[in-house]
DNA sequence: ATTTTAGTTGCGAATTATTCGCAACTAGAA
DNA sequence: TTCTAGTTGCGAATAATTCGCAACTAAAAT
């Protein structure tokens, strides 16, 4: 574990949410001036492979890039509205049945869950044809 | 709905699976010898929107690129081994409750659904280092 | 505390994957 | 038919991501 790394994994930790490569460099670079996105990239890999982070990509509402999240205890489902852009958090006891019941069933292993949803939310459906209200 | 496009569907149809979009094109060459890879990009995003086919990143097991496939009436899970590459497709009844109580309790509606899982297959998991065997 | 070593970093260049701008074309509506 | 909105081919452009390499650093071994 290097001081990038460590500072890497905080932005996320603190972010909350959803910050490209990019991003993270950005803020990274408050604490690490020097910090390369080259490393960044490859920090965001092992990361990964350490199940600190999980990737996302939001059902690429805004281009093919990708979205990294601190990793919590319980996965959560991200819902993209394909109208507005929002973003949707959920959490349910059905998903991590549905995982324990493809572990039993398939004999496998499951080290990562990605669960991404698109389609239209509930204020998008009501306010048919309006302005869209971003919220990413 | 032009010419390319019906060829693009095609090629995916009857691929049953998982072609990335250089591989669409190679394929629909075949039928249309000047497609052109932008042409490919353009009409798979079209097809995407019209919900004929899905979009896939197979947890990026080899690069960043994407993978499409034909969509069919049940959606189904696709699990990939971080060891072999192997990708196993995975349907079950729990995933359509799952989005069902997903919409009801949100009151959304979901247009495309992706559950995407990596891990360890159950052969990988019974013969611990051994020599990977793709599957993909 | 020092040495060793496996793994990491910064750097810029390279590679992939994808999108764009534009003029010529085409499917389908009128 | 004629018109029109949307699509295509083209090559250039733009992301987004990875690479090669020499200098560094964390942590294990001494």
């Amino acid at each position: 574990m290097t001081r990038q790394r460590q500072v890497i994994a905080d932005v996320l930790q603190k972010a909350g949410e959803h910050l490209d490569a990019a991003e993270v460099w950005r803020r990274a670079r408050q604490q690490l001036p020097g910090l390369h996105l080259a490393t960044v990239y490859r920090s965001l890999e092992s990361l990964k492979k350490l199940g600190i982070i999980d990737e996302l990509d939001l059902m690429h509402y805004r281009g093919t890039g990708h979205y990294y999240e601190a990793r919590t205890n319980k996965d959560h489902i991200h819902f993209t509205c394909q109208r507005c852009g929002g973003v949707l958090e959920i959490q349910t006891s059905l998903f991590e049945k549905l995982k324990a019941q493809i572990e039993g069933r398939h004999g496998l292993a499951i080290r990562v869950a990605r669960l991404e949803l698109g389609g239209v939310c509930g204020s998008c459906a009501s306010t048919e044809n309006k302005t869209p209200h971003a919220t990413a």
